[in-house]
DNA sequence: TGTTAATTCGTGTACGTTAACGCATGTATT
DNA sequence: AATACATGCGTTAACGTACACGAATTAACA
């Protein structure tokens, strides 16, 4: 039950084998020099003690260091959704730091195809022995992946997934899901007959399909429950106030919408935009931003739905350690969950 | 920014000092047989260089383990609430095991006050590095913790916290605001004079104090907004079905409740009554079960306040073993979020 | 002054692994 | 037959720290 003491080494090893520890250590490290014969032998003892190497020893005496690389979007003043991320993979490299692993972080920003690709390409793979990854772009991330691939370095994706390669795990959001909570929560506040909008408010193209499937989430919830209100969806592609003030105005000119569920964390600007009108409506929205945080507190939000970006970030670092320090595998699909953050229970989240 | 190379060992130390790393070993664990001279002058070495000890290197010379003592609360049939503290204190425990620390676990009964004593009786302090505890009797957690003082044996807190002591830190829930946030959920559907029910179901006295802490946020949000519904209240003292049924039936003859909220993880009884009464009423209570997974998803109970019980556990050994391994301090007051599941997220939640 | 006992310190080995170095063999090339 | 070169292996010095052992120095006392 607790004690399994006699843990074995290289030197038993290596003494059950006939061999020398130099021996048994280019089997460990399948490296060339040992014979079919021997390192068969090897490895029926190295499975039959079910050896599991020290990794204090092991890290103690290769003096070369282990780096991951990061690549994700930068902080833009467009968004800081990326700094939470940042923030987890930075705490997780504190915590991982005295067993010898750097980070190499490459910021690309959501708006440039090009920007990705450009940093990619800085990345010299052969100094790098695992890789934490955002896969906005997908096509551009393919590429990279079949090179990672190739020599077999494992990699992670947060926040978005692309499905049918090899990554490790994945770490972040199931978005439909979300959408369709969103709505379930605002059905326990309307009437039957009630209008309810939806807002996009992004001109970052790649990343609709993000938004979409919010959409598809919510939209489904209605069907499913055979509700009638009434939905309007406005797409606004600009992200700036005025032109988000603008284009509600029309919007709320021609209906008389009770609801609103906007599909990312913009939805701070329909906030104000509320607050300047005088307008209350029922209000949900995306992601624990400054800003979003302010309306939720004094009331222009209902409810802001989370994701843990921060532990996307940690989580993520976390499993390559354990994946290339430990050889140990968590698992595949991780969904983070879905928070739902109101004025009472902000103050404790944890982002 | 990147390359701090240049890590000190003793050895530098050593050679700076004129000494032999013998003797600098002996004033880095401050052991007898160093003059004072030599000692201050090493010391201000130390402090000079900002000499960091390699962790590897010191856990792999020594071969002693290091032993944390974890005291929480067995799982009963009672309630399975522990369960989960528990399985995130293992996991813990399997991440930081490759590192030689070992857990010591002593559970003790809920329900009785002797068994905790007995159980910390049990403990040798003299082979223990630091201890996880969950102080529900505070009393006699108290006698303990001035034991562990005096030998400055390191402690940290999960689930309930006792001031004015020396913990490392606590990691658990703040229980005023999760009552005042259901209430305030509760506020989304009742009607002005809706009537509402709290019902504390428990025969622990000494959680007590719990189940009160959220009555009072609760009771506090509906005197805050200045709501005028009548708001009983029933204690149950027995938790076994057909009591909760019997008491439950008493109150229904004689009031029209129309929402109810369970301090703690028994709503999954009121929800079967209701059920079985065909009863429908706005239900909230406590923690993510097993049997209140199951009525959330059908449709009985609204919402569910929860904790994150895991992550107690997980946080909590997490902070010891980086406080005894890497002498890193965190924040004290660790409060847990407050999550909200609901039929639509329940699946994705980590508990 | 010599003897003894503290006190203060240096040396050596160990922890389990890595990896450079080098020594035997065996096989192919002139 | 002499040379070259590859293959298969053992030896050994690190990595940074812990700690036992014993040597050197000093203090104490006769």
């Amino acid at each position: 039950m607790e004690g399994n003491k006699e843990l074995v080494g290289v030197k038993e090893i290596a003494r059950r084998a006939n061999v020398s520890i130099g021996t048994v250590d280019r089997v460990l490290h399948n490296r060339t020099g040992v014979s079919k014969k021997t390192k068969d032998k090897i490895l029926a003892i190295i499975e039959e003690l079910a050896y599991q190497p020290n990794i204090l020893a092991r890290r103690l005496a290769s003096k070369k260091q282990i780096v991951f690389a990061v690549i994700i979007p930068s902080v833009s003043d467009e968004t800081d959704y990326w700094q939470e991320p940042l923030l987890g993979i930075e705490q997780a490299a504190g915590e991982i730091a005295p067993y010898g692993i750097i980070l190499k972080k490459y910021f690309y920003d959501l708006n440039h195809k090009t920007s990705f690709v450009q940093q990619i390409d800085q990345i010299d793979l052969s100094d790098i022995q695992a890789v934490l990854i955002a896969p906005i772009f997908i096509e551009e991330s393919e590429n990279f992946l079949i090179k990672l691939d190739k020599r077999k370095i494992p990699y992670v994706f947060i926040n978005s997934d692309i499905q049918g390669h090899n990554s490790l795990s994945y770490f972040g959001p199931e978005l439909y899901q979300s959408g369709y909570l969103s709505a379930h929560l605002m059905k326990y506040v309307i009437k039957e007959d009630d209008t309810i909008l939806i807002v996009n408010i992004s001109h970052e193209i790649d990343n609709h399909h993000h938004l979409l499937r919010k959409e598809q989430g919510f939209r489904s919830y209605f069907k499913e429950k055979d509700l009638k209100n009434t939905i309007l969806k406005i797409d606004i592609v600009q992200t700036d106030y005025q032109f988000v003030a603008t284009s509600l105005q029309t919007v709320f000119k021609e209906n008389n919408v009770s609801a609103i569920f906007v599909t990312n964390s913009r939805v701070s600007a329909v906030a104000k935009y509320l607050n300047q009108t005088n307008a209350r409506k029922m209000l949900i929205g995306f992601d624990y931003t400054k800003e979003n945080l302010q309306f939720l507190k004094q009331g222009s939000i209902d409810f802001l739905i989370c994701q843990k970006p921060r532990e996307q970030g940690y989580k993520g670092i976390m499993a390559l350690y354990q994946f290339v320090v430990h050889a140990k595998t968590g698992e595949k699909n991780n969904f983070m969950p879905i928070d739902i953050i109101t004025a009472q229970n902000c103050d404790f989240y944890i982002n």
